[in-house]
DNA sequence: TTTTGAGTTGTTCGA
DNA sequence: GTCGAACAACTCAAA
């Protein structure tokens, strides 16, 4: 066995259960350097976003102490990546790098850059998902383009079972330099706008095993219908934990498939909720294969769509200030925990893209900032299927009504009043449409529009017309 | 090669 | 209030 140390390099996969690469590092026997790089230079367009950067810092953190809690050591190096470790490796004597793949374009043409330039052994595996996109095509060896044949392609799949934890980690063979994480400056400061953030969340590996428990034992028997309720947290919230690696699929379906093997009513449940599981794995399948996703329509014929440039517009969707309260409370909820709920998300999206007409890369933008769990498969493959641009896309004429949504889906009117106390006393029958309240009602709520909340910046029986109208100019027929 | 059934999450209108 | 139909045409994936 060579003294030579390996170098595992973490990156979405901040975790030490089921992490292949730091698994077949340990199996090697050999002094370990556990390694992450802050790297602000390689993608240029989507480099990490404010909010995704507190939760890395919190991310990084427990990590730092989970692995100290089992003998080694976490180094924090700043720069890129392929100047950071051949100068790692020239100052170590690494023998080898262990790295768990990503899929985002920048992250496979780097990483395929180091396999080829360093002169040691580099090994990748497999740690974001239950099967690589090279490995769900169809019969004639296309990837798939619409979601359902997709997933029961995949569910034919065998998945491996999920690796545990190293018992011990063996230390670095010699100090290795690292940074301090509290000089990244990846917290804000002045405003300390992320202080919401803290009773939300718990980064890291622990947080994810804990959200992960709570949903199996909750939340997971009723959530083919509980999870598009809007208010109290009916969905897993599992999604910034997966992102940055914290907890991998494979985890999350051995544990879901343990628990039907004891608990067979929760079968339902569990099909929905992997299909979820499902989409990540789709979109990841989608940007692979096409790379332009986050930046360019998947259906060319959307390039002749008619957006509009409104910057006002744009800006009442950013700040909540629409004047439709679902759309506004989601809009507040995102600012202020750094997540919205699923349904919400295609709400807000439907109606910047329906509503204002504004180009879903502005929307796309603002989601990457602010979202803990921004993602750029998910997000650039989200977007695209609310616009109607991308891969099994949305039938032209779903244009969803924000009052109807926010009725059906918050029907007592808590989620808005939680996000929006301007409406807090606003009775349940115009919680969701203010706008059509008497005035004797609006006085005893304590609310004037246009001074304690907005009027609608648009009609929505006009925005829809003109959607329609925009949408058929570029359909084939028109 | 051609055919066939199907395609995450909706809304509106009229009976 | 409830319910079914209409809302384009097209592409996908497998038979």
């Amino acid at each position: 066995m060579s003294d030579a140390p390996a170098i595992v390099w973490f990156r979405q996969d901040l975790r030490l259960a089921d992490n292949p690469a730091l698994a077949a590092a340990v199996a090697t026997k050999r002094p370990l350097i556990l390694l992450y790089i802050l790297d602000d230079e390689t993608p240029e367009r989507w480099r990490i976003g404010g909010a995704s950067r507190w939760w890395l810092h919190k991310g990084l953190e427990a990590l730092g102490r989970d692995i100290a809690k089992k003998g080694g050591v976490l180094a924090l190096r700043r720069g890129v990546p392929a100047e950071i470790l051949p100068e790692l490796i020239a100052a170590s004597g690494a023998g080898a790098v262990y790295w768990n793949r990503c899929y985002e374009p920048y992250a496979i043409a780097r990483d395929k850059a180091l396999k080829e330039s360093l002169a040691i052994e580099v090994k990748s595996f497999n740690g974001a998902l239950m099967h690589e996109p090279w490995e769900v095509k169809t019969k004639t060896g296309e990837p798939y383009k619409v979601f359902t044949p997709y997933w029961r392609a995949a569910l034919q799949l065998e998945t491996r079972a999920p690796l545990p934890a190293p018992r011990k980690l063996p230390a670095p063979p010699t100090t290795i330099s690292s940074d301090a994480l509290g000089d990244w400056g990846l917290l804000p400061t002045k405003p300390n706008w992320a202080k919401t953030f803290e009773p939300e969340w718990t980064p890291g590996e622990a947080g994810a095993a804990k959200a992960l428990a709570d949903f199996i034992e909750h939340k997971v028997q009723a959530y083919p219908e509980s999870r598009d309720m809007l208010a109290g947290h009916p969905t897993s919230r599992l999604s910034p934990h997966l992102h940055f690696g914290e907890i991998s699929p494979i985890q999350v379906r051995a544990a879901v498939d343990g628990a039907v093997a004891h608990q067979p009513n929760l079968q339902r449940g569990v099909d929905k909720f992997l299909s979820e599981l499902g989409w990540r794995e789709f979109s990841t399948n989608l940007l692979f294969n096409w790379p332009t996703l986050p930046d360019a329509n998947w259906r060319e014929q959307f390039n002749a769509f008619p957006w509009r440039d409104d910057e006002a517009a744009l800006e009442a969707w950013r700040r909540g200030r629409t004047g439709y309260p679902v759309v506004d409370a989601a809009m507040r909820e995102l600012w202020v925990t750094g997540t919205m709920h699923n349904r919400a998300r295609m709400i807000t999206a439907s109606f910047l893209i329906k509503h204002l007409l504004i180009d879903w890369r502005r929307g796309e933008e603002w989601f990457w900032d602010t979202l803990l769990d921004a993602d750029l498969a998910n997000n650039a493959a989200s977007w695209q299927w609310v616009a109607g641009s991308g891969a099994d896309a949305a039938p032209y004429f779903r244009i969803f009504n924000p009052v109807t949504q926010g009725e059906r889906y918050d029907a007592d009117g808590s989620y808005v009043r939680r996000w929006l106390p301007a409406l807090a006393k606003l009775q349940d029958e115009w919680i969701h449409r203010p706008w059509d309240a008497p005035p004797e009602v609006l006085r005893a709520a304590g609310v004037e529009l246009g001074r304690d909340y907005p009027r609608p910046i648009v009609d929505h029986a006009a925005a829809r017309a003109r959607a329609l109208a925009a949408l058929a100019e570029i359909s084939s027929g028109g």
